[in-house]
DNA sequence: ACCCTAATTTAGGTGAACCTAAAAAATGGG
DNA sequence: CCCATTTTTTAGGTTCACCTAAATTAGGGT
């Protein structure tokens, strides 16, 4: 089966949003909801019952398959991840992080969608109930990653990787600095950061600062 | 004006992929990269041209105006960011990492692509000349990191890390051995390495040059 | 039970992005 | 320098994602 639109795929993504309870969804509320008129909504949701993907009756709104609950989910989880990269990891404002997160959820693969997934550092296990059902990750529990060039003083955390080639990973690593290690970010100026570890104390510049994430 | 669709950008990014020299790209290379039938890519080149994006003349090809041009830098710089995040951030293997970041191009802001870039790390003075126009990263000269102590004479790297503590950091720093600060190796005995920094000269032992990480 | 209104669908239209087949232009070999 | 072959364009068709306007249906109030 080929892969579906951007527009099929929102269309599945609204239609789930709007699905309080058992209840089915009624064009016009889709309509309110994607800025689309309702004979557009109409049309979309047609196409959507012949892929098997919602069950639609004429006149009486429509609610997901399986298969497009399936669907639905697939697509919340990755916009999950994708706004949490943006805003927790780059630090793009809300707003917009959500906006880009909304296109960008139609073009990952599994993948890429997995291997965000462990480097936002969610259990494999919470994930995948995550997956098949929509629960939400505690909100204040929630770990934070950032570059070390963005750390607060004084503050503890893990590493958890390095960018860059072997070269600087292997040098960091003989320091302590390597993935699962914790270390505390002493005191930081400008262009340096006095970082302590298990091996001792060393400084690094921003810029290799900004290549080590750490998980507070 | 618009947002271009993807498809117009992918045809820009082609015409630009294609584009050795100021040669004018013929409709047939474009048909076959980009597996669209002439005709198509016919269409599409009147539309982008119709834009302003591309200077078209009926069976002569088409080349790129300044406008077109920048475009094709932006997505260019774009997908580079992209990869480089899939594959050395995420670990997401080469040919899926280039194939996810080709669709990921076309939906980044410019304020993502920004943090994006910053976050790997890449200096805001090469980037925007980068973005400007393409001058290629040295890929040869793809950074190693070495001790001081096995660096080679002659050589100019930039001060990455240091071991030990601040009191080492500090006397050397006061020599303008700090991180992110260039130097050069000029001469290098059993015991005694001279080196050369924007604050002069000076020699060190080769058990202090071991402490200092530089990257070439 | 019936009518009125609001919601919904159908009908028909547009532009973008693709296609095939046919026409037109360029080009290079004799 | 002309014609055959290749390249390119034009013409005309399809599907998808949208639209407006008109027709249809559902459902509540009397």
């Amino acid at each position: 089966m080929d892969a579906l639109s951007e527009s099929a795929e929102m269309m599945i993504k609204n239609i789930n949003e709007l699905a309080a309870d058992e209840k089915r969804v009624r064009t016009s509320d889709l309509a309110a909801k994607t800025d689309l008129k309702p004979a557009t909504v109409t049309e979309m949701i047609q196409r959507l019952g012949d892929l098997g993907l919602v069950d639609y009756e004429a006149y009486h709104g429509v609610h997901l398959t399986k298969q497009g609950q399936h669907v639905a989910d697939v697509i919340e989880h990755r916009f999950n991840i994708l706004e949490r990269f943006l805003t927790e990891i780059l630090g793009v404002e809300g707003n917009e992080a959500a906006e880009v997160a909304c296109r960008m959820e139609h073009v990952l693969t599994r993948d890429v969608e997995h291997k965000l997934t462990t480097f936002l550092g969610i259990d494999p296990k919470k994930e995948s109930e995550l997956f098949c059902h929509k629960i939400n990750i505690e909100e204040d529990t929630k770990p934070r990653y950032l570059p070390l060039s963005n750390f607060n003083e004084g503050k503890i955390g893990t590493v958890r990787l390095i960018f860059e080639d072997k070269e600087l990973s292997k040098i960091l690593s003989e320091q302590g600095i390597r993935p699962g290690n914790k270390l505390m970010l002493k005191e930081r100026q400008e262009n340096i950061y006095n970082v302590e570890t298990d091996q001792g104390n060393f400084s690094l510049d921003r810029d290799t600062a900004s290549k080590i994430i750490i998980q507070n």
